[in-house]
DNA sequence: GTTAGCACTCTAATAATGAGAGTGCTAAAC
DNA sequence: GTTTAGCACTCTCATTATTAGAGTGCTAAC
């Protein structure tokens, strides 16, 4: 639906100012504030017809109005003010990005860190997922005699690490036994290829032996489950309580704990500049329909490998918040691709 | 100071009952719940006499009385049923504890996690410290011509990583030239050892391949860093909002998640049985001084390495708190001195 | 030393009141 | 046809008054 100039200003006017306030705005204080050369009975005229639409609402009868659901949504779609972010900003965010060790994990905690201290929002990302990724490297240290750690690194840099516990003594030809296995086996192949049934060949290929190495194979195969599953990392919880009017604090927090179901949060359809806004009700789950999801994907090597989001309560500063996230975004996909590849 | 055992008696119904629900207690109610053989008039002669003393509080004139901070001491010190856990819950916290990972860190991390469901507190750990832990291992992998990433594995089985960019192209004979030098001076040595000089030093004596080779070294060193440091695990801080009365949760979050000197948290006396608390004002920063934190240190291989601390309200279950982490922390201690011993 | 009884204090809940903000509508003006 | 001034109306929120009830401390008797 297309809206009359004027109330489009108006519109953006409501939610600019209620963004900013959180009081919401009469008739009155619009006229001053937006500057449109109408009187304030004018104003009300419009806010009524807007109010019959479907874009604002009003607490009770006596109290000004505030942006629904569906005005945040023709807010953001089609009047905020899309401006880049100011250079100093960019510095700053570069500059806190620059120093974080290089495990896509550790860079998404930092930036993660960076965007919950901007946004005053709470801070869901994702680790890069990556089809294409195999196993690279795979170590075993031995830390008793019966003991090991093994490591597992993927061609996608994540690194995984896991004690493992045998039943016979761990010793070097037990250990060389591991290994070829695991460069004739497992080095280059996929993770979902490593699995319980390729592991259980495998050990009863060995024979006697199959017995002392079945447990170092079924830590493989927990390694390169984790090595495959995306994780999801937390971060800015405690901003959400900073926000009035906004109970669900502690219901949110509880919900991405759990975080079960939410590698699908950002599973939704690319927008052309690649940050989406979902508002309220327009969310999936219900602990997020009060609240306002705005994520980016973040691209290695020119492909969509993860994600990072903000949530906060619906009334939130989209103007500003949008364009912090989508350059963040865009560095934390640079720097990853740069650890990669040279 | 040592009160009368009918004074007892009725400071600790008095602790009992306002932590079960978090009502001030009157003499009335104080003589159903305690089965005291006095009438209430005597109660409230007794109670008065505590007030003067310090050990219990009137919020207003007309409520009852709840403990004070003094009081609470008291209880914990002399009144409190230290009894044992019951072996249904021994069980359960072994159970969720058997399968985590192996590295100190995942231990640490799941243990946090049962207890925040078990106490609904706050969970702080400290990851151990051992002043004789040496770098055990530490591995280079090439990820593109100029990256690669560093693994490194001290003796304590303390697993770091991190990305290192080289200057000049990362070929074989620099990797090896680094093996050599890791091999002949930093295996076997703390990470203290590894100090900035020593570092400048090899790299000089290396003359050509100097220039190459300083990056790998910082690095070297920033691991060794990392290895050493004690880090700081936060659990369950949402918990923190559940409890009514407690207006500090955000104030707290924010405190902890700063973790500055937090490490310094846990460098109390030892008690006897290995189970600090601190009640209120008895803590050091001022943040925690309207709360109680409750620690104990676990040890491995006979020697404390770290704890575990649980923050709440100082009205808190203390009875039943102090049991749950005492044994869980010791349960810790086990699976870490497994892990790195047979 | 203990207890019954009572006057006293303070809180928390409920109700009553009024100011103020903002609206929608009407009728006049542009 | 659109805009505006004016006004009656509604509803909230803050303030005040009132009251019931819980709990105490004190006194005097046991």
């Amino acid at each position: 639906m297309q809206l009359s100039e004027r109330k489009e200003k108006i519109l953006a006017a409501i939610v600019e100012w209620y963004i900013a306030t959180g009081e919401p705005v009469g008739s009155k204080t619009l006229l001053e504030y937006s500057r449109i050369p109408v009187s304030s009975a004018t104003i009300r005229n419009e806010m009524a017809e807007l109010d019959r639409l479907g874009f604002i609402e009003q607490p009770h009868t006596s109290a000004g109005r505030i942006p629904s659901q569906m005005g945040y949504r023709y807010y953001v779609d089609r009047l905020m003010n899309r401006y880049e972010l100011p250079i100093n900003e960019k510095r700053l965010i570069e500059a806190r990005l620059s120093d974080s060790g290089g495990e896509p994990q550790q860079i998404l905690e930092q930036a993660g860190q960076v965007l919950a201290e901007l946004t005053n929002c709470a801070v869901v990302s994702t680790t890069p997922t990556d089809e294409n990724a195999v196993i690279r490297r795979v170590e075993l240290v031995p830390l008793g005699t019966h003991t090991a750690m093994m490591v597992m690194l993927s061609s996608s840099g994540i690194l995984k690490s896991r004690v493992c516990r045998t039943d016979s003594e761990l010793n070097l030809e037990l250990i060389e036994t591991f290994y070829n296995i695991v460069s004739k086996h497992f080095i280059g192949k996929s993770a979902s290829e490593v699995s319980i049934a390729l592991i259980q060949t495998l050990a009863l290929s060995l024979g006697s032996k199959s017995l002392a190495i079945s447990p170092l194979l079924v830590t493989l195969s927990d390694l390169a489950q984790l090595t495959e599953q995306t994780q999801l990392l937390l971060q800015g919880q405690s901003n959400l309580l900073h926000h009035n009017d906004y109970p669900n604090a502690y219901e949110i927090m509880e919900f991405l704990r759990r975080g079960e179901p939410l590698t699908n949060l950002f599973a939704g359809h690319k927008t052309e500049n690649n940050t989406n806004v979902l508002i309220g009700k327009e969310n999936f789950y219900r602990e997020l329909q009060d609240s306002s999801l705005i994520y980016s994907h973040y691209s290695i090597g020119g492909k969509d490998s993860g994600a990072l989001g903000l949530i906060g309560p619906t009334r939130i500063d989209y103007a500003r918040l949008i364009p912090s996230l989508k350059y963040l975004t865009e560095i934390v996909g640079s720097i990853m691709s740069d650890t990669l590849e040279d």
